[in-house]
DNA sequence: TCTTGAAGCTCTAGTGACTAGAGCAATTAC
DNA sequence: GTAATTGCTCTAGTCACTAGAGCTTCAAGA
């Protein structure tokens, strides 16, 4: 049986935030020792490092609980969860485009800066003044 | 003068957070009606236009409570600035190469599927066990 | 001038996904 | 046996807003 601190070690998730996992309802409640501390098996082991792996890939806890909810139905039609990955895909591709504008953009204010006091700093003048701005963003 | 309505709209900066601006010091507090109404001028107009820009960029709220301090200050060096523009852009530049790698991810995972239940969906697994994925993420 | 409906006011609490800290109890290594 | 580490619960804080209750003020039309 691995303690709490054992299960963050291997899955990367950090103490505080399996038990808030566990609050959330997101993993069950584990066993717990004679002195009430949290007792993991293999089963927790797996499910934590299914939710990390979610998390990096950026899924809401909302659709992780989703996905688990499905993963324990293996016998209903997976539409649904090819459904979830294909909406954070779309989501994904959205903010990519959204931080490329803004890089754009940033890159332009930066590398244009060639004053040497805050009065004619192109940085400033850029922020106070949307029209200088040659693309739409935001 | 401008009501906190016009000012939203002229700005695209919602009435509820332009107060939660004036509470957070972004914005002075302005004058008000006899009725207690806020009423705002012309360079609150430029204030609030220049916070909703920076925030657009993706500012922090205390990047831009450092802009804006800088422009009061017009005779002094601009390389503070600069520097907070640069390190904006750097951030900006790391988060698309995290969501790049996640896009990688999810488009093989997402287009890997093609099993028909749960069982065998190729989303759930690839959560499920993270050795599926081809590269390193998150 | 009166009325009505939109817009404004303050205040508190909620969001998401944690993170930090206080003050204690249990476990583990030596 | 003891000291260091780890664990426990609970509350509150983070960021940048957003929502709602319950009230007041304003602007436009009759």
């Amino acid at each position: 049986m691995l303690s709490i601190g054992d299960l963050s070690r291997r899955t990367g998730v950090k103490v505080p935030t399996i038990r808030y996992y566990e609050q959330m309802g997101l993993v069950a409640a584990p066993e717990r020792s004679e002195g009430n501390q949290r007792r993991y098996g293999r089963q927790e082991l797996e499910r934590l490092a299914f939710i990390r792996h979610a998390r990096d890939l950026g899924f809401a806890v909302e659709d992780i609980r989703a996905l688990i909810d499905l993963s324990g139905h293996p016998e209903q039609p997976c539409g649904h969860a090819d459904k979830i990955a294909e909406e954070q895909l779309i989501s994904v591709r959205e903010k990519i485009a959204q931080l490329r504008r803004l890089e754009t953009e940033l890159e332009r204010i930066a590398s244009c800066c060639d004053g040497k006091t805050v009065g004619d700093c192109y940085v400033i003048r850029a922020l106070s003044d949307h029209a200088l701005c040659a693309d739409e963003h935001g």
